[in-house]
DNA sequence: CCAAAAGTGTTCCTCGTACACCCATGT
DNA sequence: ACATGGGTGTACGAGGAACACTTTTGG
């Protein structure tokens, strides 16, 4: 870090983008704007805002995820910084340095169309193939896809999984987190000995249980655990060569 | 991300800063600058700069890294972006975020005095214990831990170490890669075996033997396959709990 | 009675760990 | 001769994968 002559360097805007991800109905969705002015007008885009002068990325990309959601309550949720993207045409208009950061909310309110956004809503993402909201505006759609693909890189090695669920969930809802963000089925017997064997990943409410959607036996109810690493890691299955590409 | 006005906000400095490592006489080294003014005149400090108008954070990290290694191939050198540091107060002049990256050079040469950093040295580095260079000027002491537990971690599931390595390496010092940067103690066989059954992590040079610094058998030498992942991963073993805190 | 999901038990097999042992070289 | 590091072999044990089986609910 040489000079520092403030008018030395054309400036920078520097920006969050958040990608926020929730479990609905069995299916991850992503939370979305729809873009109301040029350029990409009527696009969708993940939800963002600049930096104010007096707060750090991660303080705006809190302040950025509670607009936008409308959620009350948005300290303890997970929000984690993934990379900065920087190419100098990212934006067509102006120089601008944006900080992703990949959030996971548990059960969805509905979305805000909050402040200036046009509109805001949950969207089905399926990782590939562009789900119900065609191309994103921006580079959009790799941050997307860099954080999902973080997301389900941490659910191997940590204990994050909980981070989607409410208060209190079953095993189930827990082993369910796993399918529905790595898109594979686990065998719910070595899932179960698997996460109770982890120290402080989970733990049982007593005397607590709850019925699953009216079939089966009824589960018992367990909390998140202080624990935040997962030793040994709980691997995702590697696909299965016999497949093929269909 | 709403209104576009490119003086409604506060223009920010960006910058780019790096955590070099190399292995030195079978110690972990960082490329350190000393900083000739204020503030933390004197000093050490993360080489770095500012983007330039047209280039991406990425671009101007492997500049930087060229100029301050003096190396002349620096394409082919693992530069890694870590995170972005961006609290208000971090720079006492003025807004200045900064994109921080890690990267890993093998045969450190010479350091370059480059340019307008006042000296550059490689500096032996001990976690923890601040080694030969006192604290950091910035948050730059924070960056450097940071970049040393994601090298470390990348490690366990990568092929990264082979970055450490000249083009031509025996598997001792390979694995000591392993063992400086996490600082323990690797089973020579079980080593071996390991990285030999992960395809693609090494290819052997076929006839070619090295004497490895007088003393034992010739080792026979290899270069850096072409895969990246490393799977299962090398795991570091888990600290000996018999040891106790000393 | 049957389907579905929770929860328990058991077997098989892979892989990591530890350690013994031989090989080639310098002092 | 001996120390040192490269390289091979092997036995033990922890842990994951697969699957059978029981339990408890709703239809």
């Amino acid at each position: 870090m040489h000079g520092y002559d403030k008018h030395a360097y054309e400036p920078f805007a520097v920006t969050v983008d958040l990608a926020v991800f929730t479990l609905r109905a069995g299916q991850l969705h992503i939370l979305l704007v729809e873009r109301g002015q040029d350029p990409y007008a009527g696009r969708w885009a993940l939800p963002g805002g600049f930096l104010a002068p007096d707060e750090s990325a991660e303080s705006a990309a809190r302040r950025e995820l509670a607009e936008e959601t409308g959620l009350s309550d948005v300290a303890g949720l997970h929000l984690e910084q993934l990379r900065t993207y920087s190419e100098p045409d990212r934006d067509p208009r102006m120089r601008v340095v944006s900080v992703a950061f990949a959030a996971l909310v548990p059960n969805a309110p509905q979305a805000q169309g909050g402040g200036d956004a046009a509109r805001a809503a949950w969207l089905p993402y399926e990782p590939g193939a562009r789900g119900a909201y065609g191309p994103l505006a921006f580079d959009h759609d790799v941050i997307l896809a860099d954080a999902h693909e973080r997301i389900g890189g941490k659910l191997e090695y940590t204990c994050l999984a909980t981070a989607f669920c409410p208060p209190e969930f079953t095993l189930g809802e827990l082993r369910q987190v796993y399918e529905v963000v790595w898109g594979t089925e686990l065998d719910p017997a070595n899932f179960r000995r698997k996460v109770l064997a982890t120290p402080g990943f989970v733990e049982q409410i007593p005397g607590a249980s709850r019925l699953t959607g009216g079939r089966g036996k009824p589960a018992a109810l367990y909390r998140a655990g202080g624990a935040t690493s997962l030793l040994p890691p709980l691997l995702k299955p590697a696909p299965d060569a016999t497949e093929g590409t269909r």
